[in-house]
DNA sequence: CTGGGGAGGGGGCCC
DNA sequence: TGGGCCCCCTCCCCA
């Protein structure tokens, strides 16, 4: 019985050492396991981390390939809307000519790689030929651009701050991925050149802005940006350019991140449309997904001392921070009742760049706009106030990646607007703190300048149902559709005249009231319409733009040439 | 050439 | 804040 109660207990006891022995195999061949299969797990998810990069790579060349090849289409397809931009922002250039001034720099839409190069438009202005050179924007590489979206970018110039440096480290990021921002300006020396403002940040896009007046010794900058419409919006930061506002002022830039409607060409309409067709292409070129900026003045430059300065050549290398300014002539009439006629012939048109943000500013900017952009509204505006002062210390680049150009496009209408003091820095009772980012022109509400926006994107969100002709705005396309019903509200007391536009009322009771505000200084002729003086003082300067093609004779308007045209048909 | 109208672009202001 | 209107300006066209 006691052998047995021993054999029991041995066998007790080898049983157990014999299961510690299994569990400890067991857990060792665990642990193995477990060690093999977190290095596996680690080395896939490397794998699938790579694999991911790559795809986001590829997709985002195919999306680049895509825009490039869909905007090459929409160029080679309407080359002649190159100079409708020109038409669009000149005012005046349409067809052969018949320019009175206006920019001597013109906006090629971003994105529309294929107008790469520096393609001279010639522009019959007055008694010369003016070689006008296109902006060229070449879009880059979209690899680094993340989904997050905006990016981060802060421009900085203190005073004794070296600017190459600045772009240096602003460019540096997306050094690697893309092409690095390239702007010739010939008019200046490399040592004169001033260093673009235009900043590659998440190498979504780089900016090559090429700009050459024939007659001016200013540089100019320009910023568009493009991207694919269909891919992840793109994300860019637009500084400016432009005429900076009062000293010590700060305004708030906004970024408009319009869910911007894009017009494919097929909508154009007509011949009757070009002007919609140009604002199609622009707004197609456009298309800004996000656009935010932050803006700090900083030239000590008022508008005058921008025309003042407009000839000269700024440079920013070291401690200069005075603006680029482009010289515009631009003849303008206006005359105030027996005023004597004023003539503005070296009306300018100022072009400046400069942007300050601060990195975490911007951050703080970014995510109050991605907050925003959840709301579904049509264009909802971003404003970002009260930013910080500048760092040194530059983060152009973060994880979302994005643009940064700063760089704005004055329209000429910005100057007369400005003339009238509507102006960012007009100093107006009501405080503009909403900046256009394009031009610069300061707005008290943000939806003033969404609308104003519009003048710069292109965008035409009211068609008429009748003509499928697009506007802006909606009381124009109101105003519009009187085209269709006929209706004509206002009408002349003295002649039961008719006319759709109380402008056009206004304008028809001169001829009554024999009001002819309009006088020549030269010859003093008096005119009612401001038209009729401005194609008066061509015969003063001779200009005789529009030559017969048949007899050589020269004309001053495009209709007399056509009424001589005419006749010569009917004779033939 | 001149006179004049149609129509569109844009800003400001009011409700 | 958005709609609407007024106003100014400009281009184009035609008589």
């Amino acid at each position: 019985m006691a052998n047995c109660m021993v054999f029991h207990t041995q066998i007790a006891s080898i049983m157990e050492v014999l299961a510690n022995a299994a569990v400890t195999e067991i857990c060792k061949l665990v642990d193995d396991d477990y060690a093999v299969l977190r290095l596996e797990i680690t080395q896939s998810q490397k794998e699938n981390r790579g694999l991911r990069r790559k795809l986001q790579l590829l997709e985002l060349k195919v999306a680049r390939d895509r825009a490039d090849r869909t905007i090459r289409e929409r160029v080679l397809a309407s080359r002649p809307s190159s100079v409708k931009i020109l038409d669009r922002y000149r005012g005046t250039a349409r067809g052969e000519g018949h320019l009175t001034g206006g920019h001597r720099s013109f906006v090629k839409p971003a994105g529309h790689n294929t107008w790469r190069d520096d393609q001279p438009i010639t522009v019959d202005e007055g008694s010369g030929t003016s070689t006008q050179h296109v902006i060229v924007i070449e879009s880059a590489d979209a690899e680094a651009a993340g989904p997050g979206g905006l990016s981060l970018v802060k421009q900085e110039r203190t005073e004794g701050e070296d600017p190459t440096h600045s772009r240096d480290i602003q460019t540096g990021a997306a050094a690697g991925v893309v092409p690095p921002v390239a702007v010739e300006d010939l008019a200046t020396t490399p040592q004169h050149r001033t260093r673009p403002s235009i900043t590659e940040v998440s190498g979504t896009l780089s900016a090559v802005l090429k700009s050459e007046t024939e007659t001016l010794t200013v540089t100019h900058r320009l910023l568009h940006t493009g991207s694919d419409h269909g891919s992840d919006p793109e994300r860019l930061l637009l500084g400016r350019l432009g005429c900076s506002p009062a000293p010590d002022s700060k305004y708030l830039l906004y970024g408009n991140p319009s869910p911007r409607t894009v017009h494919s060409h097929q909508d154009s309409g007509g011949a009757s449309e070009t002007g919609n067709d140009l604002s199609r292409s622009y707004t197609t070129a456009m298309d800004p997904g996000i656009m935010l900026l932050v803006l700090e003045t900083q030239t000590d430059l008022s508008r005058a001392d921008c025309n003042q300065y407009s000839s000269s050549v700024y440079s920013e290398g070291g401690i200069d921070k005075k603006s680029e300014v482009i010289l515009i002539d631009e003849v303008t009439v206006k005359m105030e009742g027996d005023a004597p006629l004023t003539c503005n012939a070296d009306e300018t048109h100022l072009w400046e760049r400069y942007s300050q943000s601060n990195t975490s500013d911007f951050l703080d900017c970014r995510d109050r706009l991605e907050t925003n952009l959840n709301v579904a509204t049509h264009s909802p505006l971003h404003t970002v106030r009260d930013r910080d002062p500048v760092s040194p210390s530059m983060a152009p680049y973060n994880s979302h990646g994005s643009i940064f150009f700063d760089q704005v496009f004055n329209s000429d209408k910005r100057a007369r607007d400005e003339g009238w003091g509507g102006g960012a820095t007009s100093g107006n009772s009501k405080e503009k703190r909403f900046l256009c980012m394009f031009c610069n022109k300061g707005f008290s509400c943000l939806r003033k300048v969404e609308i104003h926006q519009r003048v710069h994107t292109g965008e035409n969100p009211f068609s008429c149902t009748q003509c499928e002709k697009r506007f802006s705005r909606q009381d124009h396309l109101k105003r519009h559709q009187r085209v269709h019903t006929g209706e004509k509200p206002f009408s002349c007391p003295q002649c039961e005249k008719r006319f759709s536009q109380a402008g056009d009322l206004k304008r028809h009771q001169r001829v009554h009231t024999g009001e002819k505000p309009f006088s020549c200084t030269q010859c003093h002729m008096r005119f009612a319409l401001a038209g009729n003086l401005k194609m008066h003082l061509k015969v003063h300067k001779g200009e005789r733009p529009f030559t017969s093609m048949h007899c050589g004779k020269r004309f001053s308007e495009r209709s007399y040439l056509r009424t001589h045209q005419q006749k010569k048909h009917s004779a033939v």
